[in-house]
DNA sequence: ATGGTTGCTTGGCAA
């Protein structure tokens, strides 16, 4: 009999066709059920749907576009695709939703690549960073107006924002960094709050430990400097707390031939 | 004080 349980993983990839051999290797050693992943950075036909069904992943759900952003979703279980909303109607393609089915009902997951929100943390000089404030905004208002969280959802992906002071190896350092400035953390402060999220990956790890799921390319040598941020998050609904098995953050994955700056970030729950 | 790297694409932006 099958363990009535759910893996799911989420990864910002920086390019699936780059990177599809390490995801290959990371299918075959985890087995996650799904996995969901940011910044494909191809056009849907350009997604490599051979390679996932080769592996046993026959199940695909994808919103790209050429070049930036993209976000899919693969699965070993049948997926029932629910909606690609375009937040902010820019065209982006930074979020898909799906149906999993699980042996207690299906779950919902909202798979996000919410903005970086470029580097100068003030709206009067920077959109991009305006352009993430209005996206959270709009987030919070469609959690609410929606019942996003009602039953059993899971909201995943690269939020891109370090919420928790020890999200980052220096909360003072990073105070004016985009990432981790006070507007941002309260801003996805709200979004958490607006949907009753339980913040999956700190219900294993105290707040009062350091937990970091990306490392900056640009150290010359990012396991010593460990300047870490915890920029990708998994959530999940009241209905779904008490279902919260287990965690794993694979930092070995940053240490891959030619990596992902993200690493894979993957929970379990009972069904 | 202000680089540093990577990907998509081939000059320069986005992260």
């Amino acid at each position: 009999m099958k363990a009535a349980t759910l893996k799911i993983t989420t990864w910002n990839i920086n390019s699936v066709r780059l990177r599809m051999p390490l995801v290959a290797q990371f299918l075959k050693s985890k087995a996650p059920d799904v996995l969901c992943l940011q910044e494909t950075k191809c056009r849907d036909s350009e997604f490599p749907m051979k390679d996932f069904h080769a592996l046993g992943y026959n199940h695909v759900a994808i919103n790209g576009q050429k070049g930036y952003h993209g976000v899919a979703v693969v699965s070993k279980r049948p997926l029932r695709l629910s909606q690609k909303r375009d937040f902010c109607d820019k065209g982006d393609a930074r979020h898909i939703s799906v149906e999993v089915e699980a042996d207690g009902g299906p779950i919902t997951l909202h798979n996000f690549y919410v903005p970086a929100g470029g580097d100068e943390p003030d709206v009067t000089i920077n959109p991009k960073f305006l352009h993430k404030l209005d996206f959270l905004d709009e987030m919070r208002e469609w959690i609410v107006s929606q019942g996003v969280s009602r039953g059993r959802v899971m909201l995943l992906g690269d939020l891109n924002i370090a919420p928790l002071e020890h999200d980052v190896w220096s909360h003072k350092a990073l105070l004016k960094v985009v990432s981790h400035t006070p507007i941002e953390v309260e801003k996805l402060t709200n979004v958490f709050e607006a949907g009753a999220w339980i913040d999956a990956m700190r219900h294993f790890v105290p707040r009062d430990e350091k937990l970091y799921t990306w490392w900056s390319y640009r150290a010359a040598d990012w396991e010593a400097s460990n300047r870490g941020r915890r920029l990708d998050h998994i959530l999940v609904s009241e209905a779904l707390g008490g279902a919260l098995q287990s965690l794993d953050v694979l930092r070995e994955a940053r240490n891959w031939e030619r990596p992902s700056d993200h690493v894979p970030v993957t929970v379990e729950l009972s069904t």
